[in-house]
DNA sequence: CTGAAAGCGCTAACAC
DNA sequence: GTGTTAGCGCTTTCAG
């Protein structure tokens, strides 16, 4: 017949449960576990002996209120489902790694209301940093991220004026950079296809540039279409199949991300329309998918990574700059031709 | 001259700020923050008035130290860039949402010792409960799962004895069932394409279920191709290039998941070999990016969204079973032929 | 309906 | 090196 445990099961394990079970004070356990100060090495053994075998773990909500130290950084991002965001949390987790911050994420959905209540929840548990993307936001999210008193890194764009830092591309320019390099390339009935999202402030401000880059050649859209929900792969055959019954004469089709400009290639491949001379394409992202299609969809690389390396750099305190706040970085994307340009 | 704020505008707002500002006691400043118990009306209005002129946020750790209740579920998954575990987040969240319950996602990169140590993190935060990907664990995460005190799914998997629940399908019969569909239609001379992940268990028990498949038909895999990293559609297409040069006898390719089946499909086609006559394929997973390429690659279904929503169930206690622990829900994954596999 | 007192489990700050 | 004391900001419990 085996002997009950000293503690109740179904309570966790305190400090205290250490403390008697190693005869060492409540403060030196918290020590050890903690490799803060000196601490003997026979003592030290004891106590990791008592920790490991009753199997404790510290209870960091106790930790953090008595310390006022949190180690878990927001990261507040639109949505985990189109490939961008992954990368840009790779970015923070690898950087933020050996710092012993922890990033914490929350999804929005490209809403604003789910973002204030997101943003709300998240600085309930009073972390050490905010990274959120864009630069637009709620009266209300903008007053809490003002007065959280803790990092702020904005990320993705820099067309704007940040709360704190900001680390991003100018999507404004990359739009109008993209246009300028279709028209050097000859072509001159474009059209643009990409999503019905009101909040994606970011596709906008492309689409902007893109607009105002046709504008001072004197052009502008021959035709749009646009599409929400659903596989982005297939929205983007049926979007292409449809713009070009609608619009035959188009002579370049401009994606406003590279998944569906990605199915878009492949509807004009399977077409045996000739791409890219009588036909161009391009997308936005620059993701590693196009690797693997027949044929390299021309795209611009949105630096995701690296926004995420340097937002973590940011929180962490990593970065040079003495003063809080203020930093705004930004990063210029490469224009990646691919095959779906014609050369110049 | 504007006069100085109160209190410091440094430090963050407490329940005393709020109940100074209204002049109601803390206690029933902290009722009305909660909604709990009777307050009248005009205390209410005086509380929430103070509150959001003062934009004060509530310190959830104190709150969480104080209740001993914490509104955080662990969600620990190995990866998220493959697309079959953010649908499995969408149906955890979904589900979660009006609860009050909330999933914080750590990820283990398909790592025993990140799993530990990400576990660990997390269970420091004394969540009420854990979803974790998987039925192999370390010892000491193993350990750690017993004796949490809190509801514990295992999903994904259910091919394992669980620590308490689990929700999943058996990747080994997924196997067995594809094995046999492949050999009903004619195939003989079969390779498989996978991960060269020793800790992926699930790809090891579909491979193990699918021999076995072609073992009772007498059958073994006439050719083997692996990889690891890089992009999966791109490796899809390499993979399929040096397989069916090195063995050009082939009828049948089993890829062990979508996306890098995708790559072969893609390859195949460029090829112009004929699929599925000379060459069948299959793949794994039933992800939403396939109904945009020129054929439809067959697959299973991997259930990932139904995965999430059971699992989230059980943790929110939704599910009918009075007594903790002990549930396991297993998933039956729908075959779908797709166009890549001759019709018998 | 409202308030006062007593902690939750840990760590900062200080003694020894 | 190690122990003691006093909270961290909230909620529980119990009085009014």
């Amino acid at each position: 017949m085996t002997k009950a445990p000293v503690v109740d099961p179904r309570r966790t394990l305190t400090l205290r449960d250490v403390s008697e079970a190693s005869g060492v004070s409540e403060m030196t356990v918290s020590r050890v576990l903690r490799n803060r100060g000196d601490v003997s090495d026979s003592t030290r053994e004891k106590v990791l002996h008592a920790a490991r075998s009753l199997g404790y773990v510290p209870n960091k909500i106790a930790g953090a209120l008595a310390s006022q130290r949190v180690n878990l950084v927001a990261v507040i991002i639109p949505s985990m489902s189109n490939m961008v965001f992954p990368e840009v949390m790779m970015g923070i987790s690898d950087t933020l790694e050996d710092t012993g911050l922890q990033p914490v994420v929350g999804i929005t959905n490209y809403s604003p209301e789910r973002e204030e209540s997101v943003l709300y929840e998240m600085l309930s548990w009073r972390p050490s940093g905010v990274i959120i993307a864009g630069l637009e936001h709620s009266p209300a999210a903008h007053a809490m991220l003002e007065s959280a008193g803790i990092p702020i890194v904005e990320i993705m764009d820099i067309d704007g004026t940040p709360v704190d830092s900001a680390v991003g591309i100018s999507h404004r320019r990359a739009g109008r950079q993209m246009a300028e390099a279709i028209i050097a390339a000859g072509y001159r009935r474009i059209g643009f296809l990409g999503t019905k999202m009101p909040d994606d402030h970011r596709a906008r401000k492309r689409l902007d540039g893109f607009r105002e880059g046709l504008a001072r050649a004197g052009l502008t859209l021959a035709d749009e279409e646009y599409y929400r929900g659903g596989s982005a792969l297939l929205k983007g055959r049926e979007m292409t199949e449809a713009i070009l019954k609608r619009t035959p004469d188009l002579d370049f089709l401009y994606y406003s991300n590279d998944m569906i400009g990605a199915g878009g290639l492949l509807y004009c491949l399977a077409q045996g329309i000739d791409v890219p001379g009588t036909l161009g394409l391009a997308g936005f992202n620059g993701v590693e998918l196009l690797d693997g299609l027949p044929r390299k969809l021309a795209t611009m690389d949105a630096c995701r990574r690296e926004i995420g390396i340097h937002a973590a750099e940011i929180i962490a305190g990593k970065r040079p700059t003495g003063v809080i706040g203020g930093e705004v970085i930004e990063l210029f994307p490469k224009l990646q031709p691919g095959d779906t340009i014609r050369k110049v």
